[in-house]
DNA sequence: CGCCCAATTGAACTGCATCAAGATTCGTGG
DNA sequence: CCACGAATCTTGATGCAGTTCAATTGGGCG
C-alpha cells in the first residue's frame, strides 16, 4: 500500500528506551548543541493548545501525542511521534494544538525556536537536518490524510497498525507493544472506540494480525485493497 | 473556529493572474534566480503519481491540487495550493501523488531539488524561505487532517469554504469565486459530490453563506459550533 | 485482593453513500 | 449571436457502515 508508508531513512536506528541518546543517531552535534533534554509521565504536557511558544522538539525515547481539542469535547490526534521524528513546527507564535507523552517516562529534545534558526543561517547541515524533520513531518500528515479521507474503518485500523508496528519494529522483537491505547486509535482516526475494537477483532479472524495482549500485536498479513478500501 | 485558520502571513499580496510575478511578492530574487515559470492547462499535469522527481514549485496563479488515485479508483485531493503557496515537498525521489493545474493558465514557479537545496546551503535567507514554505504546508495538512475526522459533512463544506474563501479574499471582490468544482471539494473532504450539494443548500438555507453562481460564492456566518460539528 | 480504567461485545439508530434522474452552466462551433 | 452537447450541479429514494447507548469482561496496579 501507499499510505502510511515508512519513509525510506538512511538512519534506521533508534535509541533503546531509557537512555540517553547516544551521539549521532538522532541529531548531529550541532544541532544538539542549543537543545536541552525533557523527561515526561504519561500524559504530561510539553505544550498546550493555544499556548504561546514555538520552539521546536524531537523524540528520544517512549512517544508523543499532538492533539486539538474541539469545541464539542471531541479530541483529534492530529500526529503520533515516536523516536528519532520531529516535532512542533508551527510558523506562529501560539499554538493550535497541544502535546503530550503517550507512555511513561518519554524523552525528549528541545530546540529554542530563536537559537536553533539562529543556529541553521550559520550551519547550512542543520538547516538542512530542520528540512529533513519538516518533510518528514509532511509525509505523516499526507499519508493520514490518505488514511482517514478514503478509507474504510477496517482499513484505516489496519494501515495505522501496519504503519506504526513498521516503525517500532527496528527496536522491538517480533510483536511490537503500542504505546497508544484504543482511543488513542479512534481519536487518531476520526472513528469511535467501539468501531476500532471491531475492526480488530475483524482483523484477528481475518488472520491479518494477531494478538498477545491487548496492547501486544504483530501485523502479519497484507492489506487486501479490494477489501479494505471503501466498498 | 481553530481549524482552517489562516496564517497570518506578512505579505498579503497575492499577484493579479497571468501577470509575470513582480518582484518580491512571490519569493526573494535569490530564490528565483534557479527558478523557471511554467504555465498550465486546466487539469494539466506537473507532476505524476509515481514519477521520479523531487523537485519543489510554487504557485503565481490560479490554482493546484495535490492528489492520490487508490486501486480502487477513489481520488483524495490531498491539498489545494492558491498563488504564494509552495508544493511538491517530498523527501523521497519519486512521488507518492500527482499534482494538476485545476484553473486554466495557472502559472507555477519550478525550483529544481539540487539546485536549490545548494542555494539554501549557503545563502540562509533562502533556507528560512523554503522553511516558511514547508511550515505553511504543515499548518494546511493539519487543518485538513481536523476537518475531516472530527467534523459532520456540513461542518466540513463550511470550514472547506470558509477557508478558501479567506484565502481567496485578497486577490477579489466581495464573493469569492472558486476555483474547484464539487468533485474537487467531495475529493478533498472525502464525502460524496451528493452530500456537498446537499451542504450547499443547507449552508444557503441557513444563511451561512451566498451563491451568486454555482462557482461565485460568500461566506457570511461564523459556523456555529453546535449545529457543524458532529452531533 | 479489590479497585479502576481499558477493552470488548450487543442492539438500535442515523448520517452519509449510492443509485437514479433532472436541471443548469459552459465551451465550442456554426 | 445563437444552438448544441457535455460537463457540472442538484434533488430524491433507499440501504448500510459506523455511531451511540448500554452492559460485561479483562488487565494492571495499588
Amino acid at each position: 500500500m501507499l499510505q502510511f508508508q515508512r519513509p525510506t531513512s538512511s538512519d534506521e536506528t533508534t535509541p533503546p528506551l531509557r537512555t540517553l541518546p547516544v551521539t549521532g543517531t538522532v541529531a548531529p552535534d550541532t544541532l544538539r548543541s542549543v537543545a536541552h533534554i525533557r523527561c515526561l509521565k504519561r500524559n504530561q504536557e510539553v505544550f498546550c493548545q493555544d499556548e504561546c511558544s514555538d520552539d521546536w522538539y524531537s523524540v528520544i525515547a517512549g512517544a508523543i501525542r499532538e492533539y486539538a481539542i474541539q469545541r464539542d469535547g471531541r479530541r483529534q490526534i492530529i500526529d503520533v511521534l515516536l523516536p528519532g521524528e520531529f516535532f512542533g513546527f508551527t510558523s506562529r507564535s501560539h499554538r493550535r494544538f497541544g502535546a503530550q507523552a503517550v507512555a511513561e517516562d518519554t524523552t525528549i529534545e528541545c530546540y529554542p525556536r530563536q537559537r536553533i534558526e539562529g543556529l541553521a543561517d550559520s550551519d547550512p547541515s542543520v538547516a538542512r537536518e530542520i528540512r529533513a524533520g519538516c518533510l518528514q513531518a509532511i509525509e505523516r500528515l499526507e499519508a493520514q490524510i490518505l488514511v482517514v479521507g478514503t478509507m474504510t474503518s477496517l482499513g484505516k485500523v489496519h494501515a495505522f497498525l501496519a504503519y506504526y508496528c513498521d516503525r517500532l519494529a527496528s527496536s522491538q522483537g517480533d510483536g511490537a507493544s503500542l504505546p497508544v491505547s484504543r482511543y488513542d486509535i479512534a481519536d487518531m482516526l476520526g472513528i469511535s472506540v467501539e468501531t476500532v475494537c471491531r475492526a480488530f477483532t475483524e482483523l484477528q479472524q481475518r488472520g491479518l494480525i494477531t494478538l498477545q495482549g491487548p496492547r501486544r500485536i504483530t501485523v502479519t498479513g497484507k492489506p487486501d485493497p479490494v477489501l479494505l478500501s471503501r466498498n
